[in-house]
DNA sequence: TAGTTATTTCGAATAAACTAGAAATAACGA
DNA sequence: TCGTTATTTCTAGTTTATTCGAAATAACTA
């Protein structure tokens, strides 16, 4: 993974707002939420969800695949497990090892 | 760990320029490194690394601890996995389990 | 096709972050 | 104390993000 993808992926986490969409996905699993459901469970006017949520899928974090009238979104956890990965990776090797 | 805590420190990390400096930081390990080490290896201007470790440190993601003429920059590996933890945990708890 | 629900796009206001030169402070050694 | 090195603080210009109402689009149902 590039540093300016991991930036980009962190940054986009780095939002309150999109942290608490990203959660409120990793909670839910494999099946996702509608955009609409996360609407209800966090109050969020449909704009700036969307606003959000689109930012989160313009940097892979998120996936979204449309089921008649709803979107449903879903955490993608292998760029999920990626990211955590690249935070980690190379820990203390210019010191030798941890 | 509380969301807002989470997104400070991933806003932190989600800046290319504070990321370069966490990963050099985490690549030397538990000695770390003092300012003008880094500055060195990423060629900042010193007013500009001064901000943004300044921003590392005030979500303790980074330490900073003086040796005579120099400050020496470390990684709170403590936050860190704390941070790391914080994106994972409660996978999958509305739909059942992973 | 008309109506309804779900979601996005547009637009514009407000707020915040990034950058870096210059000046200030801190700590040491002569 | 003076000079030198290390780092921060100040300041200001520029860019970028956040927010949300209103209007547009998409997909279904009657």
């Amino acid at each position: 993974m590039k540093i300016s993808e991991a930036a980009r992926a962190l940054e986009s986490l780095g939002n309150e707002t999109r942290l608490g969409i990203f959660r409120t996905l990793v909670r839910a699993g494999l099946d996702g939420l509608p955009v609409g459901r996360l609407q209800q469970r966090l109050g969020i006017p449909g704009s700036t969800l969307s606003h959000h949520i689109g930012n989160l899928v313009s940097c892979k974090l998120v996936t979204q695949k449309r089921e008649g009238r709803v979107l449903r979104c879903t955490v993608n956890y292998t760029k999920m497990n990626a990211l955590v990965a690249y935070l980690v990776k190379e820990c203390c090797q210019d010191a030798g090892g941890c």
